[in-house]
DNA sequence: CTCCGGAAGTTACCAGCGGTAACCCACCTG
DNA sequence: CAGGTGGGTTACCGCTGGTAACTTCCGGAG
């Protein structure tokens, strides 16, 4: 225990929070997403009361969790995205250092993606959204921002383009997730096949001329 | 309680197995993916050792729920698909019906895209796949199917083909699921949008002139 | 009619979860 | 020395998914 305490600097208290949570990424990294505040508690070495003290409750834990992973993703990403290349390249590379980072990491992200739901929070009366994944959202937005501000689309462009921010960032989550279950080919496979998608070769190919058409 | 017991007849087993389903839909409808087994059972006027009985366990009733859904979307969806019209508006057709269907019961679709985990089941060696959502994994294999089957894509198409099942239902998922919570737009626009992503309109869009290029 | 097997259903419980109240103790300050 | 304040703990609450053990009712066999 070492009983280091009250230091007195006012920095002491963002210095244990950042323990805290490099303690949580630790056992996140080991039990996936059922990691209990129990089990984070153990490690950091220290009981439930005072992680509830830091981050108010399970969610807010989360929170800190994907913010921190959230940003560093969006760096990469980003770095990607602009990367001095052709349209094509850059969404090639993007997508592949976003599968990069869930198969180096596969347990962190699906933690990430599977929050497990606060519980007895909610009720705002109409209640629709907001219920998933911070980290699709922020990812969808970002996006979206980033097609927007260089993409011409003409009017009605800004719809446009957080649509396909969403949808983009959905397609490759779920391609993703499935292909790290089942693996079914190399990355750079998946890749090349999200990319062709994209640019519209299901709209160019043919129907088979022994199936019904399509 | 009527004291319905002992009838003999074989099928009275699949009978309550449906009485209890649709009592476990109503639950899911009211109370959304936060539906406990003991309100299902409260519901079903019973108690939950005989919903163990009949399902084994959480999972399983949530499978059961799952086949039951799925298959009267898929059902719906098939219809779109195989409707005698030209190719992107089959699409736009198919993408309009899956949306349709989670804009009229948004609680039960993510009852069933937010399982919240089984706990204590994993740990499979390497354990990678399989955790989340089984009603995606069936839409994108059964779009997958299609495509394959309908779509001339050369060497290696079963592979595309089923990269692009799996991607495009994240896709439409991730956008719907956007798209629920927001209500930045009519069903129709969000249909057109996506329609035109895979439309390739990504690609052949120009860059802004103001921005940095894309 | 009696007795038995078995299915339906119940009560009562278990372990574990997220979350919290109340207490403890060491330190720094006056 | 008094005392307050921050880091920490124990012990608990209500709830969850899941189960063991008991009761009740039925139809059929002797």
């Amino acid at each position: 225990m070492e009983t280091t305490q009250q230091t007195g600097e006012p920095g002491a208290a963002e210095r244990r929070r950042r323990e805290l949570l490099e303690a949580a990424d630790r056992v996140v990294l080991r039990d996936g997403p059922k990691a209990s505040m129990n089990a984070i508690a153990a490690e950091a070495g220290i009981t439930k009361p005072i992680l509830y003290r830091h981050f108010g409750d399970k969610a807010g834990l989360y929170q800190a969790l994907a913010v921190r992973h959230t940003d560093a993703l969006l760096d990469s990403l980003r770095a990607a995205l602009d990367a001095p290349a052709e349209r094509r390249r850059r969404v090639e590379s993007t997508l592949d250092t976003y599968l990069a980072a869930i198969e180096a990491r596969p347990q962190v992200y699906r933690f990430l993606m599977h929050p497990a739901e606060d519980s007895h929070t909610a009720e705002r009366g109409f209640d629709v959204g907001l219920h998933s994944a911070p980290l699709l959202r922020r990812l969808g937005e970002e996006l979206a921002q980033v097609i927007s501000e260089r993409v011409d689309l003409g009017p009605g462009g800004e719809r446009l383009a957080r649509v396909w921010g969403h949808g983009i960032v959905g397609m490759m989550h779920a391609a993703g997730d499935w292909w790290l279950g089942e693996r079914p080919c190399e990355r750079a496979d998946l890749v090349a096949a999200l990319t062709d998608l994209l640019w519209g070769r299901l709209a160019t190919a043919g129907n088979r001329e022994d199936g019904p058409g399509f």
